[in-house]
DNA sequence: GTAGTAACTTGCATTTTGCAAGTTACTACC
DNA sequence: GGTAGTAACTTGCAAAATGCAAGTTACTAC
Protein backbone atom coordinates (compact mmCIF):
# COMPACT_ATOMS: atom_id res chain seq x y z
CA UNK A 1 0.00 0.00 0.00
CA UNK A 2 1.26 3.53 -0.95
CA UNK A 3 -0.46 6.43 -0.11
CA UNK A 4 1.14 8.15 -2.89
CA UNK A 5 2.85 11.20 -2.53
CA UNK A 6 0.56 13.98 -2.52
CA UNK A 7 0.13 17.91 -3.46
CA UNK A 8 0.51 19.66 0.10
CA UNK A 9 -3.00 20.04 0.97
CA UNK A 10 -4.34 16.38 -0.29
CA UNK A 11 -4.81 16.67 -3.43
CA UNK A 12 -3.05 14.30 -6.32
CA UNK A 13 -2.25 16.76 -8.41
CA UNK A 14 -3.57 20.04 -7.76
CA UNK A 15 -6.93 21.99 -6.03
CA UNK A 16 -8.12 22.86 -9.63
CA UNK A 17 -11.46 20.91 -9.99
CA UNK A 18 -10.74 19.90 -13.68
CA UNK A 19 -7.70 18.22 -12.57
CA UNK A 20 -9.45 16.23 -9.86
CA UNK A 21 -12.73 15.58 -12.04
CA UNK A 22 -10.11 13.99 -14.20
CA UNK A 23 -8.72 12.14 -12.01
CA UNK A 24 -11.81 10.22 -11.14
CA UNK A 25 -13.60 10.12 -14.88
CA UNK A 26 -10.67 11.20 -17.06
CA UNK A 27 -9.55 8.39 -19.25
CA UNK A 28 -11.44 6.81 -22.01
CA UNK A 29 -14.10 4.62 -20.71
CA UNK A 30 -15.39 5.60 -17.52
CA UNK A 31 -17.85 8.24 -18.99
CA UNK A 32 -18.48 5.73 -21.31
CA UNK A 33 -20.17 3.58 -18.75
CA UNK A 34 -21.57 6.41 -17.12
CA UNK A 35 -23.40 6.82 -20.37
CA UNK A 36 -24.81 3.57 -20.92
CA UNK A 37 -26.17 3.77 -17.04
CA UNK A 38 -27.75 7.12 -17.59
CA UNK A 39 -29.48 5.22 -20.55
CA UNK A 40 -30.85 2.54 -18.21
CA UNK A 41 -27.95 -0.43 -18.33
CA UNK A 42 -27.54 -1.89 -14.73
CA UNK A 43 -25.34 -5.47 -14.90
CA UNK A 44 -22.04 -5.99 -16.25
CA UNK A 45 -23.64 -7.85 -19.24
CA UNK A 46 -25.48 -5.28 -20.10
CA UNK A 47 -22.25 -2.78 -19.68
CA UNK A 48 -20.57 -5.01 -21.40
CA UNK A 49 -22.10 -5.53 -24.73
CA UNK A 50 -21.78 -1.51 -25.73
CA UNK A 51 -20.58 -0.59 -29.12
CA UNK A 52 -17.30 0.17 -27.86
CA UNK A 53 -16.70 -3.01 -26.79
CA UNK A 54 -15.09 -2.23 -23.48
CA UNK A 55 -12.80 -4.96 -22.60
CA UNK A 56 -13.66 -7.12 -19.19
CA UNK A 57 -10.80 -6.49 -17.32
CA UNK A 58 -11.33 -2.79 -17.92
CA UNK A 59 -15.17 -3.08 -17.10
CA UNK A 60 -14.25 -4.32 -13.80
CA UNK A 61 -11.67 -2.05 -12.92
CA UNK A 62 -13.96 1.00 -13.74
CA UNK A 63 -16.96 0.23 -11.81
CA UNK A 64 -14.64 -0.69 -8.87
CA UNK A 65 -13.15 2.58 -9.22
CA UNK A 66 -16.46 4.46 -9.84
CA UNK A 67 -18.18 2.54 -6.59
CA UNK A 68 -15.03 3.83 -4.18
CA UNK A 69 -15.61 7.73 -6.07
CA UNK A 70 -19.49 7.15 -4.66
CA UNK A 71 -20.22 7.50 -8.54
CA UNK A 72 -21.99 3.91 -8.60
CA UNK A 73 -23.50 1.33 -5.90
CA UNK A 74 -23.44 -2.41 -6.59
CA UNK A 75 -25.83 -4.34 -5.15
CA UNK A 76 -27.14 -8.11 -5.40
CA UNK A 77 -30.53 -8.26 -7.14
CA UNK A 78 -30.82 -11.85 -6.69
CA UNK A 79 -29.14 -14.64 -3.89
CA UNK A 80 -28.84 -18.03 -5.60
CA UNK A 81 -27.03 -17.36 -7.69
CA UNK A 82 -25.68 -13.94 -6.69
CA UNK A 83 -25.77 -11.30 -9.42
CA UNK A 84 -25.13 -7.40 -8.67
CA UNK A 85 -26.87 -4.98 -10.65
CA UNK A 86 -24.81 -1.01 -10.57
CA UNK A 87 -26.95 1.91 -9.96
CA UNK A 88 -25.52 6.08 -10.14
CA UNK A 89 -25.85 7.37 -7.48
CA UNK A 90 -27.01 11.43 -7.26
CA UNK A 91 -23.37 12.39 -7.54
CA UNK A 92 -23.00 9.99 -10.59
CA UNK A 93 -26.35 11.20 -12.28
CA UNK A 94 -24.73 14.78 -12.17
CA UNK A 95 -22.07 14.01 -14.76
CA UNK A 96 -24.80 13.98 -17.62
CA UNK A 97 -24.12 17.60 -17.62
CA UNK A 98 -20.54 16.75 -18.53
CA UNK A 99 -21.93 14.26 -20.98
CA UNK A 100 -24.11 16.28 -22.47
CA UNK A 101 -21.84 18.63 -22.99
CA UNK A 102 -19.34 16.44 -24.68
CA UNK A 103 -22.58 15.09 -26.88
CA UNK A 104 -23.05 18.70 -27.97
CA UNK A 105 -19.16 18.87 -28.71
CA UNK A 106 -18.59 16.08 -30.61
CA UNK A 107 -21.43 16.61 -32.98
CA UNK A 108 -21.07 20.04 -33.97
CA UNK A 109 -16.73 19.45 -34.82
CA UNK A 110 -16.68 15.90 -35.09
CA UNK A 111 -18.88 15.14 -38.81
CA UNK A 112 -20.95 12.21 -38.93
CA UNK A 113 -21.04 11.28 -35.36
CA UNK A 114 -24.75 10.67 -34.00
CA UNK A 115 -26.03 9.70 -30.25
CA UNK A 116 -26.75 5.96 -29.30
CA UNK A 117 -30.64 7.08 -30.03
CA UNK A 118 -30.11 8.76 -33.38
CA UNK A 119 -28.38 5.82 -34.48
CA UNK A 120 -31.13 3.15 -32.85
CA UNK A 121 -33.29 5.23 -35.07
CA UNK A 122 -31.51 6.12 -38.25
CA UNK A 123 -30.19 2.65 -38.70
CA UNK A 124 -27.72 3.03 -41.67
CA UNK A 125 -26.64 6.18 -43.35
CA UNK A 126 -23.49 7.98 -43.27
CA UNK A 127 -20.89 9.69 -45.43
CA UNK A 128 -21.25 9.75 -49.00
CA UNK A 129 -19.15 7.39 -51.85
CA UNK A 130 -19.05 4.74 -50.39
CA UNK A 131 -21.20 1.67 -51.34
CA UNK A 132 -21.30 -1.53 -49.23
CA UNK A 133 -23.71 -3.26 -47.50
CA UNK A 134 -21.58 -5.23 -45.42
CA UNK A 135 -23.35 -7.12 -42.13
CA UNK A 136 -21.09 -7.78 -40.05
CA UNK A 137 -20.80 -5.09 -36.95
CA UNK B 1 2.66 1.52 -40.44
CA UNK B 2 -0.94 0.49 -39.14
CA UNK B 3 -3.67 3.02 -40.05
CA UNK B 4 -5.18 1.08 -37.06
CA UNK B 5 -8.72 -1.05 -38.01
CA UNK B 6 -11.13 1.17 -37.81
CA UNK B 7 -14.90 0.65 -37.54
CA UNK B 8 -17.22 -0.06 -40.39
CA UNK B 9 -17.87 3.65 -40.40
CA UNK B 10 -14.62 5.06 -40.10
CA UNK B 11 -14.90 5.51 -36.22
CA UNK B 12 -12.34 4.28 -34.49
CA UNK B 13 -14.65 2.83 -31.71
CA UNK B 14 -18.15 4.15 -32.41
CA UNK B 15 -20.34 6.84 -33.95
CA UNK B 16 -20.95 7.66 -30.55
CA UNK B 17 -19.66 11.84 -30.44
CA UNK B 18 -19.18 11.19 -26.87
CA UNK B 19 -16.64 8.10 -27.40
CA UNK B 20 -14.98 10.32 -30.24
CA UNK B 21 -14.33 13.40 -28.44
CA UNK B 22 -12.93 11.16 -25.21
CA UNK B 23 -10.86 10.19 -28.05
CA UNK B 24 -9.47 13.62 -28.72
CA UNK B 25 -9.30 14.66 -25.59
CA UNK B 26 -10.22 11.69 -23.29
CA UNK B 27 -7.24 11.92 -20.89
CA UNK B 28 -5.35 13.19 -17.86
CA UNK B 29 -3.55 16.13 -19.65
CA UNK B 30 -5.95 17.54 -22.96
CA UNK B 31 -7.91 19.68 -21.15
CA UNK B 32 -5.87 20.65 -18.13
CA UNK B 33 -3.69 22.24 -21.50
CA UNK B 34 -6.88 23.71 -22.98
CA UNK B 35 -7.63 25.24 -19.40
CA UNK B 36 -4.57 27.03 -19.35
CA UNK B 37 -4.50 27.93 -23.07
CA UNK B 38 -8.28 29.21 -22.34
CA UNK B 39 -6.55 31.36 -19.31
CA UNK B 40 -3.66 32.65 -21.85
CA UNK B 41 -1.09 30.69 -21.45
CA UNK B 42 0.52 30.30 -25.32
CA UNK B 43 3.75 29.37 -25.42
CA UNK B 44 5.32 25.39 -24.43
CA UNK B 45 7.52 27.26 -21.44
CA UNK B 46 4.00 28.76 -20.22
CA UNK B 47 2.41 25.55 -20.37
CA UNK B 48 4.58 23.66 -18.61
CA UNK B 49 4.54 25.19 -15.62
CA UNK B 50 1.02 24.85 -14.56
CA UNK B 51 0.30 23.39 -11.21
CA UNK B 52 -0.18 19.90 -12.08
CA UNK B 53 3.68 19.77 -13.76
CA UNK B 54 2.97 17.87 -16.58
CA UNK B 55 5.71 15.84 -17.67
CA UNK B 56 8.02 17.68 -20.98
CA UNK B 57 7.52 14.49 -23.00
CA UNK B 58 3.22 14.25 -22.54
CA UNK B 59 2.88 18.07 -23.94
CA UNK B 60 5.12 17.64 -26.39
CA UNK B 61 3.38 14.95 -27.29
CA UNK B 62 -0.43 16.29 -26.28
CA UNK B 63 0.11 19.32 -28.62
CA UNK B 64 1.24 17.67 -31.44
CA UNK B 65 -1.89 15.47 -31.16
CA UNK B 66 -4.13 18.43 -30.39
CA UNK B 67 -2.79 20.32 -33.32
CA UNK B 68 -3.19 17.48 -35.69
CA UNK B 69 -7.18 17.45 -33.92
CA UNK B 70 -6.82 21.13 -35.23
CA UNK B 71 -8.42 22.04 -31.61
CA UNK B 72 -4.81 24.43 -31.60
CA UNK B 73 -2.50 25.64 -34.29
CA UNK B 74 1.32 26.16 -33.83
CA UNK B 75 3.19 29.13 -35.43
CA UNK B 76 6.62 30.67 -34.69
CA UNK B 77 6.39 34.11 -33.25
CA UNK B 78 10.07 34.99 -33.67
CA UNK B 79 12.76 33.76 -35.76
CA UNK B 80 16.41 33.70 -35.09
CA UNK B 81 15.88 31.78 -32.59
CA UNK B 82 12.46 30.10 -33.22
CA UNK B 83 10.49 30.04 -30.67
CA UNK B 84 6.39 29.02 -31.65
CA UNK B 85 3.24 30.00 -29.78
CA UNK B 86 0.29 28.01 -29.65
CA UNK B 87 -3.38 29.40 -30.03
CA UNK B 88 -6.76 27.81 -29.56
CA UNK B 89 -9.10 27.39 -32.93
CA UNK B 90 -12.44 27.66 -33.04
CA UNK B 91 -12.79 24.00 -32.40
CA UNK B 92 -10.75 24.34 -29.22
CA UNK B 93 -11.99 27.68 -27.60
CA UNK B 94 -15.25 25.43 -28.15
CA UNK B 95 -14.34 22.76 -25.45
CA UNK B 96 -14.81 25.59 -22.64
CA UNK B 97 -18.74 24.37 -22.36
CA UNK B 98 -16.94 20.86 -21.50
CA UNK B 99 -14.36 22.83 -19.00
CA UNK B 100 -17.40 25.02 -17.12
CA UNK B 101 -18.96 21.65 -16.53
CA UNK B 102 -16.42 19.74 -15.21
CA UNK B 103 -15.43 22.42 -13.34
CA UNK B 104 -19.20 22.08 -11.92
CA UNK B 105 -18.80 18.54 -11.08
CA UNK B 106 -15.82 19.40 -9.30
CA UNK B 107 -16.80 21.80 -7.03
CA UNK B 108 -20.12 20.12 -6.60
CA UNK B 109 -18.52 16.87 -5.57
CA UNK B 110 -15.27 16.91 -4.81
CA UNK B 111 -14.66 19.48 -1.21
CA UNK B 112 -11.89 21.74 -1.39
CA UNK B 113 -11.15 21.78 -5.00
CA UNK B 114 -10.78 25.36 -6.11
CA UNK B 115 -10.09 26.98 -9.48
CA UNK B 116 -6.42 28.44 -10.45
CA UNK B 117 -8.13 31.86 -10.15
CA UNK B 118 -9.92 31.28 -6.83
CA UNK B 119 -6.70 29.37 -5.53
CA UNK B 120 -4.26 32.88 -6.49
CA UNK B 121 -6.91 35.37 -4.88
CA UNK B 122 -7.19 33.54 -1.83
CA UNK B 123 -3.73 31.90 -1.37
CA UNK B 124 -5.12 30.33 2.31
CA UNK B 125 -4.81 27.07 3.59
CA UNK B 126 -7.93 25.33 3.07
CA UNK B 127 -10.68 26.08 5.20
CA UNK B 128 -14.76 25.26 5.46
CA UNK B 129 -15.41 28.69 6.93
CA UNK B 130 -13.84 30.87 4.59
CA UNK B 131 -15.53 34.01 3.36
CA UNK B 132 -13.80 35.92 0.66
CA UNK B 133 -15.20 38.14 -2.08
CA UNK B 134 -15.83 35.78 -4.69
CA UNK B 135 -14.84 36.43 -7.98
CA UNK B 136 -16.03 34.89 -12.00
CA UNK B 137 -15.96 31.34 -12.54
C1' DG C 1 -23.80 -35.55 -16.73
C1' DT C 2 -23.82 -31.87 -20.21
C1' DA C 3 -24.85 -27.23 -21.44
C1' DG C 4 -25.72 -22.54 -20.52
C1' DT C 5 -25.32 -18.01 -18.20
C1' DA C 6 -23.72 -14.02 -15.36
C1' DA C 7 -20.03 -11.90 -13.42
C1' DC C 8 -15.74 -11.75 -12.99
C1' DT C 9 -10.38 -13.03 -12.71
C1' DT C 10 -5.87 -14.19 -14.61
C1' DG C 11 -1.95 -14.23 -17.72
C1' DC C 12 0.53 -12.01 -20.76
C1' DA C 13 1.90 -8.79 -24.71
C1' DT C 14 1.54 -4.18 -26.16
C1' DT C 15 1.02 0.85 -25.26
C1' DT C 16 1.14 4.78 -22.73
C1' DT C 17 3.14 7.34 -18.79
C1' DG C 18 6.44 9.59 -16.20
C1' DC C 19 11.07 10.99 -14.79
C1' DA C 20 15.55 12.62 -15.82
C1' DA C 21 18.92 13.97 -18.76
C1' DG C 22 20.38 15.47 -23.27
C1' DT C 23 20.01 18.44 -27.62
C1' DT C 24 19.59 22.54 -30.67
C1' DA C 25 19.88 27.18 -31.66
C1' DC C 26 20.51 31.30 -30.37
C1' DT C 27 21.67 35.81 -27.17
C1' DA C 28 24.31 38.03 -23.42
C1' DC C 29 28.07 38.72 -20.65
C1' DC C 30 33.08 38.59 -19.24
C1' DG D 1 36.73 33.27 -27.48
C1' DG D 2 34.50 30.94 -23.64
C1' DT D 3 30.88 30.37 -20.21
C1' DA D 4 26.07 30.91 -18.99
C1' DG D 5 21.31 31.19 -19.88
C1' DT D 6 16.85 30.30 -22.19
C1' DA D 7 13.11 28.17 -25.05
C1' DA D 8 11.46 24.26 -26.99
C1' DC D 9 11.88 20.02 -27.49
C1' DT D 10 13.86 14.83 -27.82
C1' DT D 11 15.60 10.51 -26.02
C1' DG D 12 16.12 6.54 -22.97
C1' DC D 13 14.16 3.67 -20.03
C1' DA D 14 11.31 1.89 -16.04
C1' DA D 15 6.75 1.54 -14.47
C1' DA D 16 1.86 1.56 -15.00
C1' DA D 17 -2.28 1.06 -17.79
C1' DT D 18 -4.60 -1.24 -21.59
C1' DG D 19 -6.36 -4.94 -24.41
C1' DC D 20 -7.14 -9.75 -25.76
C1' DA D 21 -8.16 -14.42 -24.78
C1' DA D 22 -9.01 -17.91 -21.83
C1' DG D 23 -10.20 -19.56 -17.31
C1' DT D 24 -13.15 -19.60 -12.95
C1' DT D 25 -17.23 -19.75 -9.85
C1' DA D 26 -21.80 -20.69 -8.76
C1' DC D 27 -25.73 -21.77 -10.02
C1' DT D 28 -30.17 -23.44 -13.16
C1' DA D 29 -32.10 -26.35 -16.83
C1' DC D 30 -32.38 -30.34 -19.45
Amino acid sequence: MKPRAETSEGFKRSPCPIANTLDLVGDKWSLLIIRDMLHGKRTYGELLDSPERIPTNILADRLKRLEQAGIISRTAYQAHPVRYAYALSDKGRDLGDVLLALVGWGKRHIPHTRTLTEAASDPERRAPARRSARKRE
